[in-house]
DNA sequence: ACCTGAACACCGTTCAAGT
DNA sequence: ACCTGAACACCGTTCAAGT
């Protein structure tokens, strides 16, 4: 975990592992079968979410807000865990208990045990995708945002008029906008989902 | 592109890409940096999306609905592309042709040019996500489903209430449901959120 | 039972030498 | 200018041999 977070999931190796932990490549084979089993433990491990808990007087929505600002956050400190992201990885105790308090919210605010489990898939899908797709990148960084702008402005503006007409403003938008926008837009569907619900149900 | 569809990311080598192509790794340094260049390149050649439009007499929810399923369909045809995805390839032609249709299609639905990215980007960080969380998962598989539904029931109910209790639903949602879910609650949240415009235009 | 050293078959990258 | 062969410093994994 520490060599993870010092220095990265590409420093990740066996031997270095090993190193850290003072013994060879090969005593390691005697714990884990095989790397897979060792990046799927310590994934879980990892996503043992800081676990303070929303003020209790929140509405499901705000703490579902609460809860996805903190796990992305969380995420973005330790960005070689967001590296290691696979499908299969998601099923350690960590991970279950996330799901267990995501559909506690959703099944909570009136979805049935389905649309709370698509709802809240889809949900960490979104937060687990940002912070993946944003991962090489820093969207504040003054450099990289002119370095956008000059791109969006040198491409055919017949070919593509709004990339280069907004050039300014699109080079601006941060991997935060994205997050904020995606995340109200998420919740807002699911309340029109609940509402539906309601009313289906009489 | 046929290396990474028949054997998969992990057999993209430069040693098997020079073998496919008939010449020695070295040679492929004349025309590429290193790895990750070609990468790049593949990456932004397999996202160019099959070019077929949307029925032209849908609203833009409509449209955006059906180029987000193509795009998926597209990525998870081709599963080899959507886990080499990271931050930084996504500049290439392709990816900013796609950008140039989202854009025109959130800001022609009355979106500022600022909202319209941030919509296109979580809408693109969605799609993307899905697949790339779901890769080694096949949760339409009977096999994989009752694995999930043992796992789900053996857990210890006191830690884990709603997932013993709903094993069996939760177990049969899939990672279509996932994304209809997620895909419809964007798309209403997207709405209202043009709809707040609106009413802040006067 | 647990650990070690050494090996195996890979990987990306470099570079002097060829043509 | 372009390509080659050979090497370098890595990688995950295995296994006979030690204690």
């Amino acid at each position: 975990m520490a060599l993870l977070d010092t220095r990265g999931a590409t420093a990740l190796t066996m031997r270095n592992i090993a190193e850290t932990l003072g013994c060879t490549q090969a005593s390691l084979y005697r714990h884990v079968r095989n790397r897979e089993e060792l990046v799927t433990l310590l994934v879980d491990r990892a996503l043992s979410v800081a676990s303070s808990v929303p003020p209790d007087e929140a509405d499901w929505a705000e703490k579902a807000a609460w809860s996805a600002r903190l796990f992305r956050e969380h995420l973005r400190r330790h960005p070689g865990v967001a590296s290691l992201l696979r499908g299969t990885e998601r099923l350690g105790p960590n991970s279950l208990a996330g799901m267990q308090y995501s559909l506690e919210l959703f099944i909570g605010a009136g979805l049935s045990p389905r649309l709370a489990s698509a709802a809240a898939s889809s949900l960490a899908t979104f937060i687990l995708g940002s912070v993946h797709l944003n991962l090489g990148l820093d969207r504040s960084d003054p450099e990289e945002s002119r370095h956008l702008r000059l791109l969006y402005r040198s491409r055919d503006p017949a070919a593509l008029p709004l990339l280069v007409q907004h050039a300014d403003t699109l080079a601006e938008v941060t991997s935060d906008d994205e997050f904020e926008v995606g995340l109200n837009a998420l919740l807002t569907g699911f309340r029109a989902l609940i509402q539906n619900a309601d009313v289906a149900h009489g």
